[in-house]
DNA sequence: CGTCAATGGACTGACCGCATACCAATAGAA
DNA sequence: TTCTATTGGTATGCGGTCAGTCCATTGACG
């Protein structure tokens, strides 16, 4: 069981300055926050944004450019940018993932489940704007159509997008750091037609019941949704 | 609105080492994870836990120290201890802590809703052990129980053994974290009389819904509990 | 009553990360 | 074409953090 005490007494930082760094860039990258042909923040307002050094900064967007995530060019109107193809993520073995993260994958994925389905819930509850309703339709367009190659990110842009319907920065960011621990395990599961077309019904059925403002359905099908994708996970890497 | 920029190019760090480590130990008093009386883990295996040198922790612990939260004691079956008087919560007024905290009341009251609310319907759906039944029900029956000055560490303590139950320690420890956050808040309403009862009620129904296995019952019997705590703080708080 | 193991307390050297300042390059504006 | 603001690139000094080691103290146990 997981005790109190291994819930207080955890490690106050994941790593080096540095590596959470690279951590926060790579999420920034493969959730589409930044996306391909786009450009980072300012290396100065970005490490300011990050409390982190330029320094730390300047040697996390170094590992990014040596593994041909982003390309900097210098001079005004330069700037870190985003490369338009993006390196192929190792498809390493499901079950050699499996076993790196061992419980570690229960975990996520329960906490994933109280986070997406507490913000579909929350965003179906609140009043929404007029521009905020058309940024969410956006995002489901973006997903529905997405190509194979890009449908993980679509597919995270517009998860990310009802999270921050909710109102709750703090929530976004969970729902953020949670998909980013699973992204190394869905890159290790194939990715078929069948799933996302099934994905795509599911993900209609919450962005609807959030525009509607019915919270009930909308947490409801959330909660099909990321049940469906724990079963799928469970399922390849058992 | 809450952007995901903001939410990815957050600061990767709340603080110094030094400055986390205290609210950690804050956090393991304040919660009830180590009672008064009772004495914290060893200095170099605290460290170790929290991946932090002595050095730093030792500094945190002189803090705590000189608070009057905790005192140390040489030679072995030595230790740090957790005084039996804690330093009272100064009662600093209630819309100073609102301004301080601004939109973030909002943010953690919605991150709060969700972890709860989530954590109990996951531990309804698990199966529970006799022992792990055992302790839940002897939580609750401390928050029952409580005096005035205790119950609000024995409510932390209970509701701490819920996430635990969800069988995720990262979701226990979001409970946790969110929690602490909400604490000044707490500290700053009176705590009347009425209320407890109230909550008391709301906890046994709770606690019977996990029990029971009954999922759905368990999350909206704490949907419920926090939707009427949220609302004594806002209306407190306004 | 002496021994001993475990704990808090204290010190040192090395390194990482930070802040600051300055340099180099670039493309739009004048 | 020249100017200039903005951006990435580079160097330096300083403080916090870490890892390792040793000391001082205590109480149970033989």
């Amino acid at each position: 069981m997981a005790t109190a005490d291994e819930a207080v007494f955890r490690p106050v930082r994941a790593g080096n300055p540095f590596e959470e760094t690279v951590e926060r860039l790579l999420q920034a990258i493969k959730l589409g926050v930044v996306a391909p042909g786009e450009r980072l923040p300012a290396e100065r307002e970005l490490a300011a944004r990050l409390s982190v050094s330029r320094d730390t900064l300047r040697e996390a967007i170094k590992v990014l450019t040596d593994s041909g995530y982003v390309e900097p060019r210098r001079g005004r109107y330069g700037g870190t940018f985003v490369n338009e193809r993006l390196p192929k993520p190792r498809r390493v073995g499901a079950k050699r993932i499996a076993r790196e993260l061992g419980s570690g994958l229960e975990d996520a994925l329960v906490l994933r489940a109280a986070l997406e389905v507490g913000a579909a819930e929350a965003a179906a509850a609140r009043e929404l704007t007029a521009e905020e309703c058309e940024q969410l339709r956006g995002r489901l367009a973006d997903s529905a159509g997405a190509k194979l190659a890009d449908y993980r990110r679509m597919d995270s842009r517009l998860h990310l997008a009802i999270a921050e319907l909710s109102g709750s920065p703090s929530l976004t960011s969970a729902v953020a750091d949670v998909r980013m621990r699973l992204n190394a395990l869905l890159d290790a599961i194939p990715l078929l037609e069948r799933n996302i077309v099934h994905s795509d019904e599911q993900h209609r059925a919450v962005v609807e019941a959030i525009l509607a403002g019915d919270a009930p359905t909308a947490r409801a099908a959330m909660q099909e949704h990321v049940a469906g994708s724990a079963a799928l996970l469970r399922a390849f890497l058992t």
